[in-house]
DNA sequence: GCGCTTGTGGGGCAAATCCCCCATCCATGA
DNA sequence: TCATGGATGGGGGATTTGCCCCACAAGCGC
């Protein structure tokens, strides 16, 4: 059974491009295209492709943000990027969205084949240079259960904190509690957040939670 | 052993697409087919299939029936529903009726299969979007009572917006999921959390990793 | 001593949140 | 047919968040 790909590009002469090279594999069968996010979700829904080949630069939503939603809706549809941005960033941002699969477009005709075959199957491919960076980022997490590193990383008075943020208590009543001032309060926030790498309370109270911090 | 299987759909050329499909898998064997509830019923007796794939839209009674009595005569027949109906009465009814599986036909080819090997093996193969609609189902019911109440005072929209909300999502992102203006977005928030009686996101964060409509 | 971290605060600002008000459209049911 | 509820959206405003800038005192290690 060939994989059914959908397209997705907003310049429509990289698609023909993409449809000329791929077409052409007995394997691969092009079901759709689309050149925005938006219109990429309506179709992933009604043609159900095996993969998506995404691009990132689109002119309504990222190609990252298109990845997130598809991946929610339909996580059995794999998302390859195929894209000009090569960075740390939009890499990482591009798996965490649930891509299966990243090329930049660069890469040889024979490597995107292989990325959508990889994902047709439920596996992974990754752009050599950027499995590095994967690489690199997972040996640098020492994963021996180690999530508490990060935790280890907030001084004790901010761990006290993060008791009270997880619990979904505010600013001010913080304040109250520990008998500081509401900016000190804010001054911890800031710096658990930053040491944990989240951005509001809501991913903060679901990290507690996850840790074992509070109850849920 | 190959999984022995009985075909029910009242369009002959539905059941020789099924046919064509499920008969080259090696560990399928098609024992039977029919194109009425009663037949279904006759022939389910006569062979004693694994698995019955069960069309609803059938010319005598409906294939929910037709399920509920296969069931109720012979309990170790599995049945999973084949049909182009994929609204939430339907789904309920038949898995009330005692299905193992419930596939939209526009659903892939693999994941009938899925959802055959699934029945025969005991187990039960939900097709993601039905599957989320029981799980959400399930969340409302049962428990300590008294919260339940709250989560079916909201509704099916108000479900889906908590399920972003729940993750952390913002209101901005949300509105751009569903395609809908942020201001929507917040005047679901609001009556979420007055019918829930929560004051903040963080709140609504907790309230829904305690009742499993996230994971932490 | 000097540098560093920690804990404590302040100011500012854009954005988001939270909580009201209002309206329209539509489907469903009494 | 009318009422109701659900989904959609707009306006406004008070408050909170999130993220910068800054300072200073205490303690600790080198």
């Amino acid at each position: 059974m060939a994989t059914r790909l959908l397209l997705v590009d907003d310049h429509a002469v990289v698609r023909s491009g993409l449809r000329m090279l791929l077409s052409s594999e007995s394997d691969v069968e092009i079901v759709g295209e689309a050149s925005t996010a938006r219109e990429a979700i309506e179709i992933a829904d009604a043609v159900r492709p095996d993969v998506v080949l995404m691009d990132i630069g689109l002119p309504d939503l990222s190609g990252i943000d298109a990845t997130r939603e598809i991946k929610k809706r339909f996580p059995d549809v794999a998302v390859v990027a195929l894209t000009i941005h090569e960075d740390e960033e939009y890499f990482f941002k591009m798996l965490e969205a649930g891509a299966s699969g990243y090329v930049p477009k660069r890469a040889a005709p024979e490597e995107l084949l292989t990325a959508v075959r990889a994902a047709a199957t439920g596996e992974v491919y990754l752009y050599p240079s950027l499995a590095k960076l994967l690489v690199t980022d997972y040996l640098n997490q020492e994963h021996p259960g180690e999530e508490k590193i990060n935790l280890d990383g907030l001084t004790a008075r901010e761990r006290e904190v993060l008791t009270y943020l997880a619990e979904g208590t505010s600013n001010d009543e913080i304040a109250v509690s520990l008998v500081i001032s509401p900016k000190t309060v804010e001054r911890h926030r800031e710096n658990i957040m930053r040491k944990l790498n989240l951005h509001s309370r809501s991913e903060l109270v679901r990290y507690a939670i996850r840790r074992g911090i509070i109850q849920a």
